[in-house]
DNA sequence: ACTGTTGTCAACCGTCTGGTTGAGGATGCC
DNA sequence: GGCATCCTCAACCAGACGGTTGACAACAGT
């Protein structure tokens, strides 16, 4: 089990099955069972599976006598919103610069690639999360998991 | 190796070596041994964790004489945003819906669920990506990974 | 109390993963 | 050509992962 929260919430999803029940669970909360249901596998399958949503904090489990609500802590989907759009944004207005300065010049110079012309406070030249001793990603925000 | 594009990118994304690397490609594209150069890995290790985002459709590799650049498909990230926003949006909704109905009756009556009234056309009821044959999702826009 | 339902834990298994070392091909410089 | 630089492939390894079966606890109905 990956320690920090980005990795295991990205690993959490990386499974067909928990997508889909990530998909259902936002459409109504179900027990283990009624997830369990329509998927080929055994129910302690499928319990193990909702026990890797539930350390990524993506699902929290209740209990109604022998029955074990689930339910989706949508906002935690947020942590990796934020990171995605973040170096996508990013990205993308590097190529568009990129672009512009194809479309501004002679067929026969080839520029090279376009780096920000000043450091940005969001720059990740140095190894951010990578550390070996504490990552600095954020906590997800849907509580302690376990 | 995951089959479907999703579980790729998901999987690819899970690793904070690997989360750390799109992050500096969003910035300047780079070498394979400038990416290798901040960790405390082989730069074999980093060529593999190269090879798991190539092949997620994340980043592609060109040639300079024997240097390879690394090229970040951004767009590519779409694909979980999409996903990702999807059912963020949907439960979300249902989350509000059901601050509402409590904020609108007595104390003494707790409601269930509030699942929607009407199925509509993206209810993931059945399941969707864990068809065990080909998966449905979208295949990623940023071509074809090797 | 007995039986049925619901779900979790433990142990096991085959496969995958993130790392290693060793080898070697492609390219550039002297 | 010899040497340096850059990178990939192959094989190996320990640990993780998605599945299984068996066992059992909590709960509900008769």
């Amino acid at each position: 089990m990956a320690a920090d929260p980005l990795s295991r919430v990205f690993a959490a999803l990386a499974d067909p099955t928990r997508r889909d029940m990530v998909a259902r669970l936002a459409v109504t909360d179900s027990t283990v069972g009624e997830l369990a249901e329509p998927y080929a596998v055994s129910v302690q399958a499928v319990s193990k599976h909702l026990r890797v949503l539930e350390d990524a904090g993506l699902v929290s489990r209740s209990r109604d006598a022998q029955r074990r609500p689930v339910h989706l802590e949508a906002e935690v989907l947020d942590l990796m919103t934020t990171w995605i759009e973040r170096y996508r944004r990013q990205a993308e207005e590097r190529y568009r610069r990129l672009d512009d300065v194809l479309a501004s010049m002679p067929d026969d110079v080839a520029p090279t690639d376009v780096s920000p012309t000043h450091p940005t406070d969001v720059s990740p030249t140095q190894p951010t999360d990578v550390s070996p001793t504490h990552p600095t990603d954020a906590t997800p925000p849907g509580g302690n998991p376990s």
